[in-house]
DNA sequence: TGATTTCAAGATAGCGCTATCCTAAAATCA
DNA sequence: TGATTTTAGGATAGCGCTATCTTGAAATCA
């Protein structure tokens, strides 16, 4: 003889968690419609909404994000994927975009790249099990089993930093889009070196990733613009950026190319370690030798003389950015593709 | 008349995942078979675990975070708490735990809580909801009400940064613990200013949270045993640490101080901003006055003069930390229950 | 006013796993 | 050798939600 079975109550794997079973019981509804109720799905008559409310309160009820996840195939992570950390720009870009974002109850899933496209793609196939709700990816990446991945994942992507040629193809094939002219933006400080009156503007570039790419092609259009362009004024490394690499690279352009009077480095912290170099070398600055930077870093305000730059909208974008992954989240839609947040030639004691 | 019942496989909604059962199918086991062959749980015969395997590789089985989150109430996320993005300290010990913690695939869930326990709490409030494996948390907070999360949610948990005083209470009832002494490192840099000949030496301190205390008190320890303590010559400004206060507070101390001839400040960027400022003031470091700082910040090398400071392990923090949280998510214990890395006085030009 | 459409709520059936219980065979013991 | 304990595999029943289908009532229409 078997002991009669438990009913469901007794049966239950004691979690101790609040369920919408238990609100629903309380509010004298079914779960589904406490479901629907929560959720703002459907129609639910509003005083069903109003009891359902009070009851979730009561009991102070919280969905499970993981029965959720696996019921609707969609969770509540965002996935964001960055080069580095070691970069202060990307910093400011995630502390932005995860602070939008969690304002509205996402978890972000961060990925550092490392500048790798096999890195890039295995980050995101492991971010893509959890079923996010949304993409941030840095950058325009084109690599053709990564698109394939977000095209086949059917989730939103937003892209930050930079911006496509939006002359190309028409509107709705173009990726959606947080940035601004990186090229614009390095042809804008090349032509303020050059509104200085110099004349031999070389380019400092470390990393090479397609951004600072793009600024050394703005620094090339202005200066071919000028009739002023020589590519043996192209100094460009792959290494990290960094300060120390910023000092190597002043002295290293000082010394071959003696003629130049103004440097445009593609990012702050190597300006900076230029600028440090040119103390310890005791070479006058902006005097014998301007210099530039790019991003506006925390520091740059503070150096010696303080560093002339391109103020880069690096939080906003991630604000930006993330409030377009929102929309198209619970829309699907967002009013434009392409949002472009400008930047900020910033004059300072170096230039 | 209706309509026979469909078989289970049709009635599936269709996700396109390959899961538990199929790869059961293929290897000619139960599903449940599969979960324990894959999880290494339970004994399972050696070569139904190939066969498993196999099947497993053979449809490129994953298994779904969220089903595995539901039915065993724990994710494969590890939630990190961290005061602030701002301080590449902190963003250091991110980068470091993440990369350790996706090696054995795990997800990081960040936590800014801007030094404000009540961000904090509510934090992780929202990362408990993921039912996280683990938990990683700078310093050693003691909040009631956070502390009661963390016991209630039954989550192994391992501390950042900081040591308790081993010297209480018995082993079992410390927290897990990675980190070093900061009173001691604080303690170190003032006596390493000490042998350098220095009589009147300042502490300037931001931010104020518990670990630049501590680094305060070590300072106060060095400077009372030296015979050499003035309660005047501290300095603490509660707004948060940036290179541009640090020049401020430089200015602040030379001028209210003049009898100062070494200052030790509590954050690196504090320091450069003070070197900085005593370029533009042409005030000779370190004959006038010699400046340390803490942590070894990148930069602190390039300076001029090249700082002093104390390089603090922060990288190696996050690492051991995370293998620490993965030992104990694994296996429930781990060796010891504080783990300290030291610090290493860093002797530049600025001192 | 009867027929058709719309609509709000509920019933049902999973999502893809794992915890738990069960069973038959193998291993151990007296 | 029969009784007891281990052991390996499977069956079953959820985890806590949401997608989907149903249904009865209200709204709309001819």
């Amino acid at each position: 003889m078997q002991t009669p079975p438990k009913n469901k109550r007794e049966n239950k794997r004691a979690t101790g968690r609040v369920t919408l079973s238990d609100v629903a019981r309380v509010a004298g509804v079914s779960p589904i419609t406490v479901s629907r109720a929560l959720r703002g799905e459907r129609a639910v008559a509003a005083d069903l909404v109003d009891r359902v409310i009070q009851a979730s309160n009561k009991l102070g009820y919280v969905p499970d994000p993981a029965a959720r996840a696996l019921a609707s195939q969609r969770s509540d992570h965002v996935a964001i994927l960055i080069p580095k950390l070691s970069n202060a720009l990307f910093v400011d870009l995630l502390d932005a975009a995860q602070q939008t974002l969690r304002a509205e109850g996402f978890q972000t899933l961060i990925g550092i790249t490392h500048y790798d496209s096999t890195q890039e793609e295995l980050l995101l196939r492991e971010q893509l099990l959890q079923r996010p709700a949304g993409l941030l990816i840095t950058g325009l990446n084109y690599s053709a089993s990564t698109r394939a991945l977000i095209e086949a994942a059917q989730v939103p992507c937003v892209h930050l930093m930079d911006l496509p040629d939006a002359s190309a193809s028409n509107e709705s094939e173009l990726p959606y889009c947080v940035g601004f002219k990186q090229s614009d933006a390095g042809a804008a400080i090349t032509e303020h070196l050059l509104s200085r009156g110099h004349k031999s503007i070389a380019f400092a570039g470390a990393q090479l990733d397609p951004r600072v790419m793009q600024r050394l092609a703005g620094w090339r259009q202005a200066l071919t613009q000028a009739k002023l362009y020589d590519p043996r004024l192209e100094y460009l490394n792959p290494a990290p950026s960094s300060l120390a690499l910023g000092g190597q690279m002043f002295e290293q352009i000082l010394q071959q190319q003696p003629a130049v009077d103004a440097i445009f480095f593609c990012n702050d912290d190597l300006a900076q370690g230029a600028l440090l170099a040119a103390l310890r070398l005791k070479v006058s600055v902006p005097k014998r030798i301007a210099i530039a930077g790019f991003n506006d870093l925390t520091g740059s305000d503070q150096m010696l003389p303080s560093l002339s730059t391109v103020r880069t909208p690096r939080a906003q974008i991630g604000v930006e950015a993330a409030k377009m992954l929102l929309s198209l989240i619970k829309t699907g839609q967002y009013e434009s593709r392409l949002v472009d947040l400008g930047f900020e030639v910033i004059e300072r004691g170096s230039t």
